[in-house]
DNA sequence: CGTCGTGTTGACAGGAGTCAATGTCAGTGG
DNA sequence: CCACTGACATTGACTCCTGTCAACACGACG
């Protein structure tokens, strides 16, 4: 907030093809002049503070974003009902594809940590793509991509117990870590435990819980928010295990 | 299945424009010679039984079909987990748009009665929406409502009592009925006690339980799967109480 | 030092799953 | 026409997972 004036990072000149997430970002497979344009379009603005809002639910929708370092959750309040975590973002992933077509924002959009982002105005995009039919795909397939996660998402909160919904929370974080270059056994847990538990559908005690039983089962070593996956193998297993909450019915 | 060689139907010449769901469907906002391309590019398939299935999971992805009449459930089946159903299909809705980006279809297309529906080609669809920008948007905005209905859901499995659950599915098929041209307060439910348990993530026992205290309550009359919304506004009282599972926490 | 946010742990209760018995209905075949 | 079958649905009894309430620990911060 001291810095309303300095909107821009002293790196201006900063170019997707020299940034370390440009293969895993919207900019993938681009080059030459649409990826120039593509360049001049977006923003890269201040970093984010812990707990400061990128964007408000009910704003109107103009901008995607790509995490390029730090973390941001969504959360969505819905009328009188307790406020929702419905996303967690993590660098190298497309933030805001839930607002197309939307007239707003559909959550709050906030950081979990110091966090930069790149700012892609969706009006631009649109005329880019009608250029470029690999960004029209790209685009097209990272929506996929989300509707294939939601899904998981629904068949993960429906009828699954705690345990397998921490396993499979824990394994999933691993499993976009190692894709980003990270350590799919060791991270750091940006969130806090309400957070996970209202992702995941749990109480926060339960969520304690669990995974204070995971560490005495030697599945992970815990200290705060610093986790270690040490038997990565059987929480996978655990998470997919057969028996859920409707296995008999 | 008697009629495998007549793939289909008498109206060959059927023209969207003439579709009720014309102003409801991908075609919405289309016209002149962009709807004329559109009508040669898709295929009206014969129609399907009821427990016939559209689509496979794990077949590859070619196509996205809209619901003419009749109505259709997603089942996504994951390693040895139960089967789970994650979405319904009613008239005018687009299905297949998860399957986007991804190599093959994420889950089984099932019809729960008699449907008909219109096929559309992707990739011919890429090459028409290079043109039309009218249509890519189209199939963004579509997209991204599909991104926002499964981000309500994840919020109603996460959290929510079986009566809240039971309610919001009610009145939300309500609203989709009203929204094309039904009754919202009387309907057919096409789908299984079983099927509506799976999706909801509740058991079996449990759906018929709350439907059940549901009509003791006056708030619908059940026959069979023939249901009336008595009091349609109760009911989305219920949905939306902010007392949940995790109310309090 | 007190307070607040965060996290852990224990005791308890309740909602919803599980198991089991029974009812209903459509389709089939004798 | 009726018995038989299987799918679907309802209802009751019981269990247990997980949410709720409460107490407490810990670190950050004013």
């Amino acid at each position: 907030m001291t810095f309303v004036s300095a909107r821009h990072l002293p790196y201006v000149g900063a170019r997707c093809e020299r940034c370390s997430l440009h293969s895993r970002c919207l900019t993938m497979g681009l080059e030459g002049a649409v990826l120039a344009d593509f360049d001049a379009m977006l923003e890269r603005p201040r970093p984010l503070k812990r707990g400061e809002t990128l964007v408000h639910q009910g704003d109107r929708f103009a901008n995607l974003y790509a995490v390029r370092s730090g973390s941001l959750k969504q959360v969505v309040a819905q009328g009188e009902v307790r406020d929702q975590v419905t996303h967690f973002y993590l660098p190298g992933e497309l933030v805001g594809l839930d607002g197309i077509g939307g007239g707003d924002c559909p959550g709050n959009l906030v950081a979990l940590e110091s966090t930069y982002v790149c700012e892609f105005p969706f009006s631009r995009l649109e005329v880019l793509m009608q250029d470029s039919s690999a960004l029209q795909n790209r685009l097209f397939h990272t929506m996929g991509e989300e509707l294939r996660d939601h899904q998981r998402m629904m068949c993960l909160l429906s009828g699954r117990t705690a345990d397998q919904r921490m396993a499979s929370f824990l394994s999933g974080l691993s499993e976009r870590f190692r894709l980003r270059g990270y350590s799919p056994t060791c991270f750091y847990l940006s969130m806090s435990r309400g957070d996970i538990g209202s992702y995941l559908g749990l109480a926060i005690e339960t969520v304690s819980r669990v995974l204070g039983r995971f560490q005495q089962q030697q599945l992970i070593t815990l200290e705060g928010r610093q986790v270690s996956l040490v038997a990565l193998e059987k929480l996978r297993r655990i998470a997919e295990e057969g028996a859920g909450r409707h296995s008999g019915g």
